[in-house]
DNA sequence: TTTATTAATGTAGTTTTTACACTTAAATAA
DNA sequence: TTATTTAAGTGTAAAAACTACATTAATAAA
């Protein structure tokens, strides 16, 4: 029996990841300074290169977890990129991933010694190779995603006010939202838990905080219901 | 400067098609009887290998074209597939795409010669590897596509009835709708164009037959428009 | 000319979505 | 202790979208 396909051409695989996180200025992303050439001092999505026994959404969650430390996160594999000469050192292709994480959770240390640095999505600057083109893809989808199923949350601390979660909305969809007409359509959803404790930074009367349900949502998902914000 | 990433490792890739057909008895999906081993005699899709100096779409356009003769084909890149063993010959990567034919339009000498054969979505066979899970992936987008976008359109003849129309949208979501307000939903659309032509075969009073306007839908297109079924 | 077959068409009831403004709770300052 | 300030919390009416549903029209064949 065959044991290869000698004929066929062998590359590289490369992983991507864009890596986003929300905190009170808004939504995020983590990206690093490249001390190697090329394009040394540029910034750069996070990534590395898929080993040889390696399945792609492992690759992704090692590389993250190299860069913050963090596990157990929320990703999702978006699209494999193959121009020719998108990596002029060599024929490369990446998978890239979009990751979701709740800035206040990662190891600050980690990223430190990395050179990375969150950028507001707004102000990020120009990246090397495709990951310009990575990243546009990456917020379309997250924005398609949020508005199907609330993945949103993987943003947040674990207890947050609904202000937050309202503004994390925004801040994704990129738009405004109507205060009361968001409130109640996540009521109507069902998937978090009101708490008896209140948040006290963000106002004198203070405001309740909530957390996600996971149960009863992976319930509703089953009936993939659709969260028209 | 750097010429290689040395330590890297590298990978075969592959391109997997799944390509999707709409005749008077439904979606059906063009399967291969592979000739070789491993898994010879078994249904599996349509694929090949990437070259040295392909992008990933050329290779599933050049697949698509081996098989089925045809050009300038609606093709989407899908996932990418990374389990070990997913192949049991050789570590291979492997990226999907799917395609929307016109099952009239593509060369039916081409397709018997290379054993290929039309398949019933819901008669499809066993197939090799990690292709079910493929299959059954494609289906799934194509279903949300097809809910978001009006895609199914390259799926029929150039003049089609509405009829035509309303049956493949039920064979893509796999449910009933409601004759009345599918026409009037598509209607509002106004991205047909209304012939004044007549199909008569399938009824004495004939129906009007349409063509897909590419221009207004394009122009569509871009404030996004959801097209609820 | 009658019959049979599928095409074409409109509306009323229901549900969902949108727009919109005042009251409440609590801390701080007077 | 009272007044002031700040953001939280809450409901409704109008508009839009969606759903369910049945009759007439055109033509070919008998």
């Amino acid at each position: 029996m065959l044991n290869s396909y000698s004929s066929a051409d062998k590359v590289l695989l490369a992983v991507d990841c864009i890596i986003f996180g929300f905190d009170n200025q808004g939504l995020k992303i983590l990206l690093i300074k490249r001390d190697f050439e090329p394009e040394k001092g540029k910034w750069s999505l996070i990534g590395g290169f898929l080993k040889r026994d390696e399945v792609l959404d492992n690759a992704a969650i090692r590389i993250l977890n190299t860069y913050t430390g963090l596990n157990d996160i929320y990703m999702e594999q978006l699209y494999a990129y193959s121009e020719i000469d998108r990596d002029p050192v060599e024929r490369t292709i990446s998978v890239s991933y979009y990751a979701l994480i709740n800035i206040e959770n990662h190891n600050a240390e980690m990223i430190k010694n990395y050179h990375a640095q969150w950028f507001s999505i707004a102000e990020a600057p120009d990246l090397i190779f495709d990951h310009n083109e990575m990243l546009q893809h990456a917020i379309r989808r997250l924005r398609y995603r949020t508005s199907i199923k609330p993945i949103g949350f993987e943003l947040l601390p674990e207890k947050f006010t609904m202000r937050q979660l309202l503004e994390l909305y925004e801040a994704i969809l990129s738009k405004e939202l109507d205060k009361r007409n968001f409130i109640s359509k996540i009521n109507s959803l069902e998937i978090l838990n009101k708490l008896d404790e209140k948040d006290m930074q963000s106002s004198r009367k203070g405001s309740y905080l909530y957390t996600f349900n996971k149960e009863k949502y992976e319930e509703k998902l089953l009936n993939d219901f659709v969260l028209n914000l």
